[in-house]
RNA sequence: GCUCCGUUGGUGUAGUCCGGCCAAUCAUCUUGCCCUCUCACGGCAAGGACCAGGGUUCAAAUCCCUGACGGAGCACCA
């Protein structure tokens, strides 16, 4: 019996084993979102992936808000916690909470450290001066400075004397290394915009990420860290303050970007904030953004995602997500719950009803669950049915849950409830409203809205009620209330 | 230009460290059939991949070399 537990939790774990695990007590992992919107999918991947890590080890991981650039990448400030909620939709709970933003004055001691250490020099040299020798493996005429003096210009940078691109604090590397992009980088600079948080919104000396992030992950004892490849360089960056502190680096695991299909438009947060702006879509939740807000209100479970991602595995390439997956599996996940309904789209064509047939229709709620009983739908003189199923003249077809009927013109002529025609004489089923009592109706979907008219009961569905309509996909109720016509969003088919 | 990194079916992934059990796993996907008053669910079947070329070896997806392709960094962004 142990044997087969053990052997089905291996199963259960998809993600492959994170470096040195038994070498800590306890893992710690960290996602560092910067708060410059709410999340595309892209960004659900770091809490799905480090959760999952966590549960597998019985570990925890922290949100730790990397918003040190008020000025290009200015944090929202509503956004700090839409991202926590996102967490939480996802189905985790961080342990910690940071914001870097409340920091500061963490890093300017360890910069006051360093600079007593020798391991950072303050710098006048614009950008391009300095990356030229830089470049060619030269110092710049202030790499020699003592420590007095770079330690007064530092004070003075925190005190803001100096205005944005003036000085800047070099962490001292190896201005020769033979990867460039490690030689003397900057540890803080000047920002002359305030930052919007009213509790840092006086600073104007800020640290750039190599410098936070590495201090604040060996403070917060992050044991693991997993980031993208645009960052690859970052952890041979960091372990030379690393060195300065003689402080062991955390396990580092680089994964590729991920891309996801299915979506007309880019997933990019400066993409979506722009197409929002310009009215294109109606804000982060639209069906058509690929944004956390959105699939949450399209009725796609955060397990579905976090599954997807976590399949994805830590690969260093770049990963195309399928949409189809996270829909998959998300369709396991409401495929039981979720009552059956009928919808028909534009373009319909109405038929007036002839013969002796039954005033109502009574389709099941639920094909495998009997026992949650039919619907009941009063036909009334017409049906709506879509164009696309509309038979041919003095052909048969099957009003689902209401019986055969025989097309003559514009007209249904009732043709029995024998379902042999069905069975037997290939007769196609199809789906319907009755046309006068239909709900007219918005399907708000990934591509588009689209108008259709479902069945009467569909008014009785409660807001965020996950349903099928039949034949074409399962959709999350919005709101029957704000206008006179109720809206769904399409999740999937 | 300099420096890193990667390349298994449409998509993702297992296997690569320690070469043989890999004529390559699983999921998704596509197609067909069955079930069915849904094109959902379920069942069955099929389709589809080791980037290329050399080398080492009795044996290579796995080791070595070269090349191609792709990605990333060289910011006072994160």
């Amino acid at each position: 019996m142990e044997e087969i537990e053990s052997e089905d939790e291996e199963d259960d774990q998809i993600l492959p084993d994170l470096p040195n695990a038994e070498e800590y007590d306890e893992i710690r992992m960290r996602c560092a979102p910067n708060p410059n919107g709410p999340w595309h999918m892209g960004h659900a991947r770091m809490p799905a992936v480090i959760g999952t890590y966590a549960e597998e080890y019985d570990g925890e991981f922290i949100v730790r808000f990397d918003d040190t650039d008020p000025e290009t990448k200015r944090p929202l400030l509503w956004a700090y916690d839409e991202i926590l909620e996102e967490v939480e939709y996802l189905g985790f709970e961080p342990a910690d909470v940071y914001r870097a933003s409340d920091r500061l004055e963490i890093y300017y001691d360890h910069a006051r450290d360093l600079i007593e250490k020798g391991g950072a020099y303050t710098c006048s040299c614009s950008g391009e001066e300095f990356s030229d020798m830089k470049n060619s493996g030269e110092a710049c005429p202030h790499r020699d400075k003592d420590a007095e003096t770079t330690m007064a210009e530092f004070e003075a940078m925190i005190d803001g004397e100096y205005d944005s691109g003036e000085m800047v604090l070099r962490v001292k590397t190896d201005i020769e290394h033979k990867n460039p992009a490690l030689r003397d980088w900057v540890g803080f600079r000047i920002i002359d915009t305030p930052h919007p948080r009213e509790e840092a919104e006086e600073y104007r000396c800020w640290p750039m990420l190599d410098f936070q992030s590495g201090v604040d992950d060996h403070l917060t004892g992050v044991t693991h860290i997993i980031r993208g490849i645009d960052l690859q360089d970052s952890a041979k960056r960091q372990q030379f303050v690393y060195d300065y502190f003689g402080w062991e680096y955390p396990e580092v695991i680089h994964w590729g970007h991920v891309q996801v299909d299915e979506y007309d438009v880019k997933m990019s947060t400066s993409t979506i904030r722009e197409l929002i702006e310009d009215g294109e879509l109606d804000g982060w939740d639209d069906p058509r953004a690929p944004t956390l807000p959105s699939v949450e209100r399209r009725g796609i479970r955060g397990e579905a995602i976090v599954d997807a991602m976590v399949e994805l595995g830590t690969s260093t390439s770049n990963v195309d997500l399928a949409m189809s997956t996270v829909y998959s599996n998300n369709r396991e996940l409401i495929d039981d719950d979720a009552d059956r309904y009928f919808f028909v789209r534009e373009d319909h064509v109405d038929f007036t009803l002839a013969g002796d047939h039954p005033e109502e229709a009574h389709p099941p709620v639920h094909p495998e669950h009997e026992d949650r009983g039919t619907r009941d739908i009063d036909a009334g003189n017409r049906v709506r049915v879509e164009a696309e199923d509309v038979p041919e003249d003095g052909e048969r077809i099957w009003l689902k849950g209401f019986g055969c009927f025989r097309r003559d013109g514009e007209t249904f002529e009732y043709a029995g409830d024998d379902i042999s025609a069905v069975r037997d004489e290939g007769v196609d089923v199809i789906h319907w409203v009755p046309a006068d009592t239909a709900v007219l109706t918005r399907m708000r979907t990934i591509h588009g809205d689209q108008i259709g008219y479902a069945e009467p009961g569909f008014r009785d569905t409660e807001e965020d009620e996950m349903v099928q309509f039949e034949r074409v996909g399962f959709v999350r109720v919005d709101d029957h209330e704000e206008s006179d016509e109720s809206v769904a969003y399409f999740a999937h088919e």
